[in-house]
DNA sequence: ATGATGCACTAAACCGATTCAACCCTCGAA
DNA sequence: TTCGAGGGTTGAATCGGTTTAGTGCATCAT
């Protein structure tokens, strides 16, 4: 089964390749007679441009590339990057571009994929997800001249426009919801932050609280799992204990929650859960859990049209991600006296 | 910054485009020296081959396609498709093939991508995930001259070449252990199986239950939510109860799980319960969750292997992949008397 | 010495689109 | 009537590889 090219296409219309071309693009040359006739030959015969032959001709691929770089044990414990996906192709459908992936394990086969698009010119250009505190990507992308946007924090984009959220905006929400309980003392578990949006949260965790009087503890599981939080038996022994606990997803949350519920406490009866981000699962709990909900969608399709921008030579700017809305289900309650 | 090409490599070599080729690809045409000065010369440049250049010239992509139609609700609560993702992408590496994901809802935008990719010629091939019952992707592949491999039951493929899983000796490790345990009563929470797998399952679980014994109740959740198995208090209500019970998922189990406690009962005293899944959540529960652990990253490199060697002209059958093996945890224990 | 064979290599065609220079019309103005 | 302007259309060049036909040269058998 031979495919049809544009070639069928000029001869069925009756014209020459090159007026097809201009038909097919919506570009002025051809009469609007002819541009009917074309796009009737075109339909007819089923016809869709080769994709290879187009890149080939005006130098774009028409699609763009995104690395998950992933250490083994997170995997399928990430929620909201299946939700950017999503967003993203939300946006790229409307324009005909496709998605490259890759998905690799180490910075270096990252920087290597990179280096393969570029100089392979097998993408127009790049979404960069987990950005990282130093994160050298942002400048390694720019030296190869591959234009790129970030999902993260621009104070460690390095200049790359980026799709950001107020994090401090709502860890308001979150301190808000606990002090208004009575809540005074509050636990944060979470590992080293490493991932600039982890990074960004503590800080603005930490600042909400400050200003609103509330004391926090950080809690670093020392565990090799940082999903397991051991030291919450460690912190409810605490003789000025926390009476609320913030984990970082509500996955996270989950096998807190178990830890929690081993040790005979109830919750929000004696203690009081959020998780920072939501997958959908903490609905599910009993109770189920209050969350922060993240619009991963939405930033994932900015973060797009922020690339399309940037690829048609505008030089757009930071732009923000809706901020996310505090969602207050069972797991939450008044401070306990 | 004028990218590197195949003329560049060949002044600096001081040889022809095609000689370069010819060296470039391995094959017969040039002396052994001068093979040597075009790689070095290469090198030197730093010249990877132009993607779209390739693609025109040889009529292959040398990427392959795949395509997620995931309802939304379910975002973010399938664990598996990650596991794939990476085996996929394992087997990809070493073959200088990328890997082009469109994530659609509805199964007519997923039949839309495939047309649009024959046509277009963006992909080699295909990988097809989440066959259904009764699916027609297979027949519309077929139609559209679109290489393809499927993940899931041959019986379903319709003639696709398929990577499927011993879904019997699977439920025959779950139902061997509840039995030594002394369970006559196993309970099993699922929705309507339009999914091939899960049809294959309940199946493969009925069929192994008979063989030993063993009788089984089947609990469809009312609820617009199959996560959240309300089925659950009814089910034990009921006089002549389960003392088991089986989720399709570690996800599913730890909704299955609050709604348990919030019962009343305890796991595994009162009940044990087992999960065929695993996203890796299931370990962080307490008590962790006793469950079958599917190999998807083994699945999804065979796929690909698969679909290469069909695209190389070979004419592969069906191959297995790895038997889910049962991580016997701390949710199952000896029927309560 | 002659022709046949084989090897290393070159030149040019080709893949399927875009794009640009050139050409042909027709129409209007001088 | 002639020239210029400008829109419609064509043909050819182009992108960067692969592939094929063909060339020049050395080697070998006759």
């Amino acid at each position: 089964m031979r495919r049809v090219t544009i070639t069928d296409v000029a001869r069925l219309a009756g014209v020459s390749k090159g007026a097809v071309s201009f038909a097919l693009n919506g570009r002025p040359g051809v009469s609007e007679a002819t541009r009917e006739r074309v796009l009737q030959a075109a339909a007819d015969l089923g016809w869709v441009p080769n994709a290879a032959a187009k890149a080939l001709s005006d130098g774009r691929s028409h699609s763009i590339g995104l690395v998950m770089n992933r250490p083994p044990r997170l995997h399928g414990i990430e929620p909201l990057i299946q939700h950017y996906l999503e967003g993203v192709q939300d946006e790229l459908m409307s324009h005909e571009t496709s998605l490259l992936i890759h998905v690799v394990q180490g910075h270096e086969a990252e920087l290597a994929t990179y280096r393969e698009w570029a100089h392979g010119r097998r993408v127009d250009g790049l979404v960069v997800i987990d950005l990282r505190v130093d994160d050298d990507r942002p400048h390694a992308l720019r030296a190869l001249d591959l234009p790129a946007v970030v999902l993260g924090d621009p104070r460690y984009a390095d200049g790359v426009p980026s799709v950001w959220t107020d994090e401090r905006a709502a860890a308001d929400q979150i301190v808000e919801h606990l002090a208004s309980l009575g809540h005074r003392q509050v636990a944060r578990v979470g590992d080293r932050a490493l991932l600039a949006h982890a990074a960004a949260r503590c800080a603005a965790f930490e600042d909400s609280c400050a200003a609103a009087g509330i004391d926090v503890v950080e809690l670093r599981p020392e565990s090799t799992r940082p999903e397991c939080p051991e030291a919450v038996p460690d912190l409810l022994a605490d003789p000025h204990r926390p009476t609320a606990v913030l984990f970082e997803s509500d996955l996270k949350a989950v096998a807190g929650l178990a830890t929690i519920r081993g040790l005979g406490l109830s919750v929000p009866e004696d203690l009081s859960v959020v998780a920072w981000d939501t997958s959908g699962i903490g609905e599910l709990l009993h109770p189920p859990l209050t969350s922060l909900d993240h619009d991963g969608r939405a930033a994932g399709a900015r973060a797009v049209r922020l690339l399309l921008d940037l690829l048609a030579g505008d030089t757009p700017t930071s732009v923000q991600a809706p901020t996310p809305q505090l969602q207050v289900r069972g797991s939450t309650g008044p401070a306990p006296a």
